[in-house]
RNA sequence: GCGGGCGUAGCUCAGGUGGUUAGAGCGCCAGAUUGUGGCUCUGGAGGCCGUGGGUUCAAGACCCAUCGCUCGCCCCA
């Protein structure tokens, strides 16, 4: 039996773990007033390829493409999705909202990137994100960076540094890659070969590199903060003084530059020092350019991120701990009481209560796997219950047994 | 895609320089206990020693390849 590269089974606590994180960040975004949205796992690759930008390493390397059948009536590669962003600005233009903006959305589910496993990193991971668009403000940025500290703080996770940078709009990046150009160009035969490749296709990208002779020189690089223009200038400026305003602590990080073509303004990273070298727990920005990447006429201003639920569950799992909801085992004696055991089990679980009903085996092994099942307590129907119209309910935990009357079943054990 | 470390029972791991039928603890199953799980005792099942090839009279061990995990690089969530 083989499991395929860099996939996972989750079971028992890695599931429940995976599934509180989930539920916890929906519940804080439904707080912040936004909605559900699912698109499809399967997507065409353009949608990607056009919004991400070709050179990033997600497109030149990394998708999941699929076999085509024949009956499908485009020639397009159909993909498994590598990121949520793309596939939620398609729907909103797809269902017409694009007219009805703002909108604000969270999204969940698998993403499929063809990278080399790791701690941290899987080819099938999960993300939750969420995606707020038509908002010009920088107020956005911080309305969605709130909303992610309130989750991961509220999740139990510390040490988190929001690491933040600012790309500027169009204008101010092409004053800057052109100053980086003419700057690297001099020194090009001392940087890596990634770098010099880097020099021809994305040269921001250069910033992010950790090679040390990269590094280096990029220290004496031009640094972006003077070649803003005055509106992107003042857009970052205005963001910073309300994040200081907020006491959301923050660092500047002028060597974010993110792998992906859409973003313009703000980027920002939530990191932690605990996970090695995968240390970035969420990422976003604003890309308002990504609606005109994707064909459309005008800019959509919007804002989002993504966390990776995987990495969220490493810093968790040891230390969370989760609801342990009561949970009983009906257990008849023989044969005889396995009816009239079945329909009190089915009649405890419409009132609510969690019920494994155990027939299997002897009576010793029933037990047994009444509490392997989890039960705290049993519930013990033998010739002599079924007699006198009562159960005997055995504590696992304690070892004691006491005799309740059938009519007083539901309460009883509602009241433990 | 590149470099390092590691693959022995369901799990955690022992198995000096090659030497008969490969071990332990935990877990699992059964019995002691025919109306009671956990604790105890007794017994049992479970291994192509990741896979393929090579060296050797002889390989879990040595060599090569391959796959997987892992740490780092790269990239990213």
């Amino acid at each position: 039996m083989l499991l395929v590269r860099g996939t996972h089974d989750l079971i028992h606590k890695s599931a429940q773990v995976h599934r509180y994180i989930t539920e916890y960040a929906r519940t804080w975004a439904h707080k912040y007033g936004f909605t559900d949205v699912s698109t499809p796992i399967l997507e065409y690759e353009g949608i990607f390829s056009r919004s991400l930008g070709e050179t990033s390493d997600i497109i030149r390397k990394e998708m999941f493409v699929l076999e085509q059948k024949g009956d499908d009536p485009h020639k397009e590669s159909i993909i498994l999705r590598p990121e949520g962003t793309a596939p939620i600005m398609r729907a909103l233009f797809m269902n017409g909202l694009h007219q009805t903006l703002p909108q604000k959305f969270f999204y969940e589910g698998p993403m499929f990137r063809y990278d080399r496993p790791q701690k941290g990193r899987q080819r099938q991971f999960h993300q939750f994100g969420i995606e707020l668009l038509g908002i010009k403000s920088s107020w956005a940025e911080i309305d969605v960076i709130s909303l992610s500290f309130d989750i991961l703080k509220g999740l139990g996770i510390s040490n988190l540094t929001l690491e933040i940078n600012t790309l500027g709009d169009k204008e101010s990046r092409e004053a800057y890659k052109s100053a980086l150009v003419d700057y690297f160009q001099d020194v090009k035969e001392c940087l890596s070969l990634e770098s010099q490749e880097r020099l021809l296709k994305n040269p921001l990208r250069i910033l992010d590199s950790k090679s040390a002779q990269d590094r280096k020189l990029i220290e004496d690089a031009p640094v972006y903060r003077n070649y803003l223009n005055t509106f992107s200038e003042n857009y970052f400026e205005t963001l910073l003084k309300n994040l200081n305003h907020l006491d959301i602590p923050f660092k500047i990080n002028p060597h974010l530059v993110r792998g992906l073509d859409y973003y313009s303004h703000t980027v920002f990273e939530i990191t932690t020092p605990d996970l090695g070298t995968q240390s970035t727990l969420l990422a976003g920005g604003r890309y308002d350019s990504l609606s005109t990447l994707m064909g459309n006429s005008t800019d959509i201003p919007a804002v989002g991120w993504a966390a990776g639920i995987e990495r969220l569950a490493l810093l968790l799992e040891d230390k969370l701990s989760l609801p342990n909801p009561r949970q009983f085992a009906l257990i008849p004696l023989s044969e005889e009481q396995d009816r009239e055991a079945f329909s009190w089990t089915q009649k405890l679980r419409q009132e609510g209560l969690i019920v494994h009903f155990v027939s299997d085996g002897k009576i010793a092994q029933k037990f047994k796997a009444a509490a392997k099942l989890g039960a705290q307590y049993g519930l013990v129907l033998g010739d002599e219950e079924s007699k006198t119209k009562t159960f005997t309910l055995k504590n696992f935990e304690t070892g004691d047994q006491q005799q309740i009357s059938q009519n007083a079943l539901s309460t009883t054990l509602k009241s433990l």
